[in-house]
DNA sequence: TAAATTATTTTGACTACTCAAAATAGCGCA
DNA sequence: TGCGCTATTTTGAGTAGTCAAAATAATTTA
């Protein structure tokens, strides 16, 4: 049985890896983390010796079969935990996040599947984000960002990927939430800027660091 | 914060202490957490160190106000999710407490108080044990049990106090579950029995040492 | 009262994880 | 071709918790 540090470990490689790139740095898993990258390195090369990931020296890691059954094990802890969170317990969208990093390494998977259950089996917990399927299956999908979307179209937002509770609690304020809709009214690169308008008839400016983290659908497909 | 072996050390010093002897021995302790004794001294040392708990050297340790408090703070968490479990997630009586000595070193106050209110405020768990308040209000009460009550009296079942899977299963088939009505019809002291009749008109014979684990009360009071 | 039994404590060692800081490798660039 | 920058790896050391086995204290028994 791994131990939660593993766990972490585990998890956060599968989502550095999630966009594309299948080797993830040192340097960016140490700061995920929150260790020194010297912590990292050594860690990951024991887990290399355990089967869970392979890491090519200088160059990065990635799971194993073995290390990605793992990962996705624990990440879909996360999401239903924070899901129920939200949707049974009531608790506010933006801090979740930090109770479910305790939860998920300590639920059973008996639990777990009781508490899929009572949520209806979910696709998404409340950020979007896909909830990899019993048999670990994540349904990723590639989806335009308000950084990058067209321009004057009405869209949806499907998609939050960021959990920072500051960050969470900006969305939630201007109603930028999975399910609202709104267009992105212009963008000025190099001022770094997009400008947005929602239903509300409010508008918005956002960075575009920040619009990058907003995934969207066209509205009527 | 008390790391969660911590909170486990201080949870089995308040429940040995329960029924009355205020010193527990490291013989117990270790027992109770299966570690070696040695182990327990070690850790009783370094806790003592850090204001949890009192040691008499060769005698035994006791909570300090501090300790008292991480641990029914702990208690609290195990039997309300336990209740959790049971009244909410529907699982089996017999099963819930290994995941619960999982979940109490990783649940939050406030996730807490939102199950503790969406259970409606529960004064004890589905095995009647009771749970400590919001401020560390243990409502001790002493019960006879059915190795000592009086015998040929109608009584109700209100707590069993044994947590193995093993027993609650077999408390579990032979009705014998809080709220259960029964009466104790004989002893034999000698051959160390207690025969129960319960009110689906079975009969039952129980050594001394189970009966001693299920505790009642007077049918009318 | 002394010997024997039993419980507790001490000692030395091990695992898992971490950091600080020094050593090394790979890279871009002149 | 070699210099310097940056990321990575290595080294040495520390913390938390554990065990096996030897040492010590207390209690029982004779």
């Amino acid at each position: 049985m791994p131990s939660s540090t593993v766990e972490n470990y585990l998890k956060h490689i599968l989502l550095l890896s999630e966009g594309a790139q299948d080797l993830v740095s040192m340097g960016d898993l140490a700061v995920a983390l929150a260790v020194v990258p010297g912590t990292a390195t050594t860690m990951i090369k024991a887990l290399a010796r355990e089967g869970y990931v392979a890491h090519q020296p200088r160059q990065g890691v990635s799971l194993t079969p073995t290390g990605r059954t793992v990962a996705l094990s624990v990440l879909r802890k996360h999401r239903l935990v924070e899901t129920f969170l939200v949707n049974v317990l009531k608790m506010d969208w933006a801090s979740v996040h930090a109770e479910a990093e305790q939860l998920e390494h300590s639920i059973s998977d008996e639990v777990l599947d009781r508490l899929d259950a009572l949520l209806g089996y979910p696709a998404t917990d409340p950020h979007g984000d896909p909830i990899p399927s019993r048999k670990g299956k994540l349904n990723f999908q590639v989806y335009a960002s308000l950084a990058t979307c067209a321009l004057k179209q009405p869209l949806r937002i499907v998609r939050i990927t960021e959990q920072t509770t500051e960050f969470l609690q900006f969305a939630d304020q201007n109603h930028l939430l999975p399910g609202s809709t709104l267009i992105v009214t212009g963008r000025n690169l190099p001022a770094g800027l997009a400008t947005i308008k929602t239903t509300g008839t409010r508008a918005l400016a956002l960075s575009i660091t920040a619009a990058g983290k907003i995934l969207v659908e066209p509205l009527r497909r």
